[in-house]
DNA sequence: CTATGTTGTGAAAAGCTTTTCAAGTTGGGC
DNA sequence: GCCCAACTTGAAAAGCTTTTCACAACATAG
């Protein structure tokens, strides 16, 4: 089908050898056979078959993506953030998500590790240290929103030299709470992420810290359990206006599960934000758009999706990766140092916390 | 880093071909060899080189999956789909979108095209001449949501054997505008798609079509310019309520569309649906969430996603696929016939158009 | 004009698997 | 007991690229 490298020396009169290095301008060719070759390549429709390039130890072309179950737009904004950056280095993205239990997990590591030429891996779900016996070894590795640095993957990111990029969950949880307080809430509530998600805790414990140096008992914060979705939202809210005693603010883990939380008040005629205020976090474009616009906490997650794919780039192709990271990034053996990046999440508040409502926003 | 097929074959004291016979269960092994290998393999954690296996032509064990740019939870739903069918298959996703032009399209396609054993081509907003000429030979291809099989894609698709599912955007919209004019509507404005895509245009004439059964005046349907973005939907709703002559029923070209409508109402004071109805399209997990709750009209897309995906095994794999199709199924030469599926589109009443609220719905 | 270094080029090997071909072994039938 | 068939098994080739090695041509310095 596709035309070989045999096909393109033959049409230019030279060897394999010199059409390679003319192709990837890996060493001195004359001019006249540099010509030739550059022209029969581009007659033949030539471009090197990955499969040979890649069993050659050299690059396969190709990311691997592995992430969580995923629900919503904040998967489609991160993917494209992934996907501009990756196609403008022509690199190809294996993605995978929802994997169902660790066996499964470990298998499409292992397998997507042996397939790509660097990964980038979002795994709030699978504990840090079973994540440690998993990782490909000799691959370069972004992690996104994986567990805290200093704690049990702290090792093994130090020993492989691999990249970290998170964003301040605790952070923008505390300028949430913070904010709600300000604007007259007293008793709270929060629908907490997944039990076994390190990140819920991160808010929540964001949380309790606003509230103590707010001077409010953190002992009489309610949690609800819930997830990431609109359905558990929806079912924590009901649960919430069945109790009775109602809170002043429900502080929701992210924009769906807020939606599903104003669902529910709504259909208890509870208003929004008169008799409680509703937040979420994400600040997903939906959050503006819902009604009343959604207070939230601005995850930059395209811009986190696209440095993760430009830090692989410049481990992948080496130091002409371009524009990212000063030289002093360097390490001693010119070994690019890891890094990394905390993402500050900043607060947006809007109608459902009685900020007043701008057009603009 | 891996083991090879050599070092299993010397731990296990057989012949690499042994080896690959036993791994492959491609001919006869004696049984004590057998399980001397299977043991080797497993000891080793051996599993084969992607790379040297897709380069003999086999099998690269990776799909390709082109998408065009969208947007929030119909991208997820989608993938979603997709991704369960290949992880049970052990098969890899390329993923790619948002692809500028059609150069950049093309490229992309012939580069995945290279890598994958079976092409996903979603690609509404590219023609279907300009695609036809643009397909990879030899390679099964499920298109999703491509144009009208009976148009210009039909030779392509006839020619070449490919499989092709869509949904049924005309009645869908004929649906919902039949809906609204039972509700009571009579002056209807529609936010339509993009000019090139053809989904767009087929959703006009869907909702012109039941205009014409109800014996309304097609010429009076008011067309507002818009995609598929809350933004678009936003400013759509802005005009709409400038113009003055308010319309009876706001038809979005999708729920994130008419949400973005919903809120420009709201700003406006104009009170869904007493005043204006508004619909979307899709119906997205969110559509049940927002303020009023939104009628739609359902696209089962993590199912298309799904049989995109199952209707590729059983090309790559041959007939052990499984499940899919009856015997029926197989052409005069054994090869699958091509399949064109045109999914349903359910349309979904909620309070967005009047009707009483379930809240079971 | 010889010795040395530089530059350009092709042959060949390496990377890992599947599959064909040939050879070896075993068993059964006459 | 011998021959043919069937079954097992190993060697080798093919698939396509990059890179090393060796060689040749050419230029420069002494």
């Amino acid at each position: 089908m596709g035309a070989t490298i045999h096909d393109v020396a033959r049409r230019a009169g030279v060897s394999i050898s010199t059409v390679s290095r003319v192709l990837n301008q890996t060493a001195n060719v004359s001019k006249r056979r540099r010509a030739r070759v550059r022209e029969a390549a581009a007659a033949l429709g030539y471009s090197p078959n990955p499969a040979a390039r890649s069993l050659l130890g050299r690059s396969s072309g190709s990311l691997g993506i592995v992430l969580p179950y995923i629900t919503g737009e904040f998967f489609s904004e991160f993917l494209h953030g992934i996907d501009t950056v990756a196609q403008e280095h022509d690199l190809y993205c294996f993605v995978s998500s929802s994997h169902r239990n660790d066996g499964e997990f470990a298998h499409v590591l292992r397998e997507i590790g042996r397939r790509a030429d660097g990964l980038l891996i979002m795994a709030t779900e699978t504990e840090a240290k079973t994540l440690a016996t998993l990782l490909p070894q000799g691959l370069p590795i972004v992690f996104v929103n994986t567990p805290p640095f200093d704690q049990a993957l702290e090792g093994v990111l130090l020993h492989h030299d691999h990249d970290a990029i998170r964003f301040d969950n605790r952070g923008g949880a505390y300028a949430i709470a913070q904010h709600v307080i300000e604007q007259g809430a007293r008793r709270l509530t929060v629908v907490r992420g997944p039990m076994r998600a390190y990140d819920a805790e991160e808010r929540l414990a964001g949380i309790r810290a606003a509230m103590g140096d707010a001077g409010l008992d953190v002992a009489r914060l309610t949690v609800v359990q819930g997830d990431y979705t609109q359905e558990a939202g929806y079912r924590a809210g009901q649960r919430i206006v069945e109790q009775g005693d109602r809170p002043d603010a429900v502080m929701a883990c992210n924009d769906l599960c807020a939606i599903g939380v104003l669902r529910a008040l709504r259909e208890a005629r509870i208003r929004v934000p008169d008799d409680v205020m509703v937040t979420g976090f994400d600040d997903t474009p939906l959050a503006r758009y819902v009604s009343p616009p959604l207070t939230s906490a601005h995850v930059p997650i395209r811009d986190i999706g696209a440095w993760a794919v430009k830090r692989l780039v410049l481990r992948i192709r080496g130091a002409q990766g371009g524009g990212l990271g000063s030289e002093g990034d360097l390490g001693p053996e010119g070994s690019l140092r890891p890094e990394r990046i905390m993402m500050p999440v900043a607060l947006v508040p809007r109608t459902s916390t009685g900020y007043p409502e701008t057009p603009s926003d």
